[in-house]
RNA sequence: UCCCCGAUAGCUCAAUCGGUAGAGCGAGCGGCUGUUAACCGCUAGGUCGUAGGUUCGAGUCCUACUCGGGGAGCCA
């Protein structure tokens, strides 16, 4: 029945055809001599035009009458036409409504943010999901094609686990037939047994954590992509990050540029992702958080704020102003949607002014041995205008698996990978200790139950070999790319603190 | 777990000193228009989050609770 249906996307190899497309009222302006319905099928928008002298009386009455998000398929001519957006439009001769819609709650009007998620089923259909969506398709698509292109074998490890792998207190229990479990918070410890059969491997999925975080960069479910590598060094798992990373950039630039757009994403900044990425040592992080030019940059960083505030302000006031005279009602609505994105913005540069000190601070104060803050990631990736790796953090400050390093025994070969421009950590990785021995005494040191890691244990004692892997939260990395605030409209159902909407 | 802010029409927000509850969008009806956040006119739509308190009088002040937002810590 629908065998003959266009897709919009596909119009531009449609013109001068007849051709019948089917989808959902984006928009309607109903007219007495002609309708524009904007009409969206998932894979773009099309506006169609319904002329009162094409279309049997009946129809076009009850197309004029058409709401959002009314289901229908419409026949017609294709034209190309600048004045359409995506630079096509259906002149109308046929139309079947399928299921008008009445009262759909998402308008075009701004909407707060808890009814946007209380309506997310609906709010999907929306074009800042849609183009993240689209995004979120590329990365995951790149993802799976670093791996594969590089020798790596997808193993897919438990969700339900018996053991933690991070540390406790974030674990999801559940009850598995009266024994406890958890909800997997990585799939590293069974994806190192994998890897000393297949040699290069990788995981890709849904991970938890119930970290009582009620933050723009938490969910209590996310996605990560865990690639784990035998026979490598440090050096050699930073190189196939940033090789990774820039490829995932670059496919999503060549793939979704109109949606980077539509979100305004940083584009430029993001071309410029390429490696090699900087790289600090721990030691040299903290010199620099502790450094002057730390201070001066900060104080720099404040200097800016009080700057944006006070235009904000003024900004505020003039159009404040301008909305008591006497001015057209489209101009009083422009300007109270201006006056509230404003008030936004200036509640935002309250809070960093309120935090600058905090920070300089926490970073003049900033002791070697404490693991890396948020604010001082944040500070460290502001300087940049690249990723940053952060490698040889003290081993106190870190998991139990991770290996020590050779020269300096205080530290362990881990890494963290920090986007540019205050998008703080989105990899987390290290070699993984390879010693008997010294993964013994790190389990003993940290009160683990032996008889849990006995089969991790034995991954040391049966043909152990230097091996580590990273992990790449996949919501975080679309936040970073799209230029997103908040990690929650980086996934389609998003699970948050205390909160599981549908 | 801690700190700050908020809750008024379906949605986004107003309401001055404590004194009769207001707009726009959306919805319905009509008009007009190659429109494009269209425009113009009319109509409907409210127990001001809940429970107490102060007061002649509370959307406005006080207390508690509920829900939501932002931040800190922790992390991908």
């Amino acid at each position: 029945m629908f065998s003959n249906i266009t897709k919009i996307a596909d119009l531009k190899d449609n013109v001068e055809k007849t051709v019948t497309i089917g989808g959902w009222v984006y928009h309607s302006r109903p007219g007495g001599k002609v309708i524009f319905l904007v009409v969206r099928d998932g894979s773009g928008l099309c506006q169609c035009i319904i002329e009162k002298t094409a279309v049997p009386e009946e129809l076009f009455s009850q197309l004029a009458h058409l709401s959002m998000e009314s289901s229908l398929t419409l026949t017609g001519t294709v034209r190309a036409d600048d004045r359409s957006v995506g630079g096509y439009e259906l002149a109308v001769t046929d139309a079947k409504i399928l299921c008008p819609s009445q009262d759909y709650p998402i308008t075009p009007k701004s909407h707060g943010i808890d009814f946007l998620l209380k309506n997310r089923h609906l709010h999907l259909r929306s074009q800042m999901p849609w183009c993240i969506g689209r995004i979120r398709h590329t990365l995951v698509n790149a993802i799976r094609q670093f791996f594969n292109d590089n020798g790596f074998t997808l193993v897919d490890t438990p969700i339900f686990t018996g053991i933690a792998g991070e540390e406790a207190g974030s674990l999801f229990e559940v009850d598995y037939f009266g024994l406890p479990a958890n909800l997997t918070q990585t799939g590293q410890l069974h994806l190192e047994c994998a890897a000393l059969s297949y040699g290069r491997v990788y995981c890709f999925g849904p991970t938890f954590r119930a970290e009582k975080s009620k933050t723009r960069r938490h969910l209590t479910e996310f996605w990560m992509v865990e690639p784990e590598v035998t026979f490598i060094d440090l050096p050699g798992l930073l190189e196939i990050a940033e090789n990774f990373v820039s490829f995932i950039i670059k496919k999503v630039l060549e793939t979704n540029r109109a949606e980077l757009q539509t979100l305004g994403a940083n584009i430029a900044s993001l071309e410029k992702i390429q490696p090699p990425f900087y790289r600090l040592t721990y030691t040299q992080a903290s010199e620099i958080l502790t450094s002057q030019k730390a201070q001066d940059f900060l104080a720099a960083q404040l200097n800016e704020f009080k700057t944006a505030k006070q235009e904000t302000e003024n900004k505020i006031a003039a159009l404040e102003a301008e909305s008591k005279g006497a001015i057209k009602q489209w101009r009083k609505d422009k300007i109270a949607s201006e006056l509230i994105d404003l008030r936004i913005e200036l509640g935002e540069l309250d809070t960093k002014i309120e935090n600058n000190p905090k920070h300089a601070k926490l970073a003049a104060e900033f002791k070697w041995g404490e693991d890396l803050g948020g604010s001082d990631e944040t500070l460290i990736s502001l300087m940049h205008d690249k990723p940053v790796f952060v490698t040889h953090y003290p081993r106190e400050a870190k998991a139990f698996y991770m290996k020590q390093d050779s020269e300096n025994p205080k530290v362990v070969q881990n890494f963290d990978m920090l986007a540019p421009a205050g998008f703080g950590e989105i990899i987390g990785g290290s070699m993984r200790e390879d010693s008997y021995d010294k993964l013994l005494a790190k389990i003993i040191e940290h009160k683990y139950k032996i008889e849990n890691y006995q089969w991790y244990l034995d991954l040391r004692k049966y043909g152990s070999v230097p091996h580590g892997g990273f992990g790449l939260g996949v919501e975080r990395t679309l936040a970073w790319l799209t230029g997103e605030k908040h990690i929650r409209q980086c996934i389609a159902f998003p699970r948050m603190m205390d909160k599981i909407l549908k």
